[in-house]
DNA sequence: CGTATTTGACCAGCGC
DNA sequence: GCGCTGGTCAAATACG
């Protein structure tokens, strides 16, 4: 909880300002299009703000410099907390956020992400099918992302195996559960789609990675590594500089991949930091999507 | 043939 | 206690 090092986990280090103080181990960031309030509706929201007094502030940093034909404008809502227990705001369906009280948070370092690669298989939480009566299952902090985008599965630099899928109450869209493929990594997530919104795919992580990225070779900071870079394929997210169209491919499965020229090597397999100096488009890369389309006030 | 996905079943938590 | 729902497992299936 207090060991989260240097760059806070919830956040990846985006809020800058002094006064703001994350401590807690659940946190949202959602981005979204401002104009379109029923985002913040569906998850009990009116008038963009949360119904939850204990949440400090709400920010919502428009980025200006979006081309208008994109007829979108993204931003960033950030929720953040000073009391150190978060509820909804980690949790994406209100309906299910009753859960995540103090009793359902571990107690020890395993929520706090430096541990959550322990070695034990995603199933030693629940105990797989013998699942030991009485154990609570235990969240870990989770994020989302709200991102418009026709395709559900959007590429974030992880690799991820698809192990369920359920169908969700008051929604036409199924939801798919991820597992991260390393067998350390305990990282799981969600994705589906708004039910009032089609065209907003709900991304959840829980957990923390503890490896770097399949996809993008460069060393990577904590948060980074925590909270990958959220890569948008869709057409609408041409808005961002650092996607580069052409290289869009679609997978088999519905599956975007994005394939910036910098992606080719494997984790681990860190690029020299003498090579050229980085392009414009490799800086945003480097930034990840939040780097890019987070207000500057919001970050260093 | 190895790996990833699909999908029905099972379990836990919660509200009534 | 019962039903509902979210989350997970694992066998079957698909795919490269």
């Amino acid at each position: 909880m207090d060991d989260h090092n240097t760059a806070d986990p919830v956040t990846g280090g985006f809020s800058t300002d002094p006064t703001w103080t994350l401590h807690d181990d659940y946190g949202f960031f959602g981005v979204t299009d401002t104009r379109d309030s029923s985002i913040f509706s569906e998850f009990g929201w009116n008038n963009n703000q949360p119904p939850l007094p204990e949440f400090d502030r709400i920010d919502s940093g428009g980025s200006s410099d979006m081309p208008e034909e994109t007829n979108s404008t993204t931003s960033v809502v950030a929720v953040q907390s000073r009391t150190g227990s978060i509820e909804i705001a980690g949790e994406l369906n209100p309906l299910a956020s009753s859960s995540s009280n103090s009793d359902d948070r571990p107690e020890s370092s395993a929520a706090s992400g430096d541990a959550v690669c322990s070695g034990k298989p995603p199933s030693s939480e629940t105990g797989g099918k013998i699942k030991k009566k009485g154990t609570k299952r235990i969240r870990q902090q989770r994020v989302a992302f709200l991102t418009k985008s026709e395709i559900d599965h959007l590429e974030d630099g992880y690799r991820w195996r698809k192990y369920g899928q359920k169908a969700v109450k008051n929604s036409p869209f199924p939801r798919s559960y991820y597992r991260c493929t390393n067998s350390k990594c305990t990282v799981k997530k969600r994705v589906e789609r708004s039910s009032t919104d089609p065209t907003t795919v709900i991304t959840t992580y829980e957990g923390q990675h503890c490896h770097h990225t399949v996809g993008f070779p460069r060393g990577l900071s904590h948060h980074e590594v925590a909270y990958p870079r959220l890569l948008i394929p869709s057409s609408t997210s041409q808005q961002f500089s650092y996607l580069r169209p052409q290289s869009l491919q679609v997978g088999d499965h519905g599956v975007s991949r994005l394939q910036p020229q910098v992606v080719s090597r494997e984790a681990g397999d860190h690029l020299s930091n003498h090579e050229q100096p980085p392009t414009s488009f490799q800086r945003s890369v480097d930034q990840g999507l939040l780097g890019d389309i987070v207000p500057p006030i919001m970050r260093n």
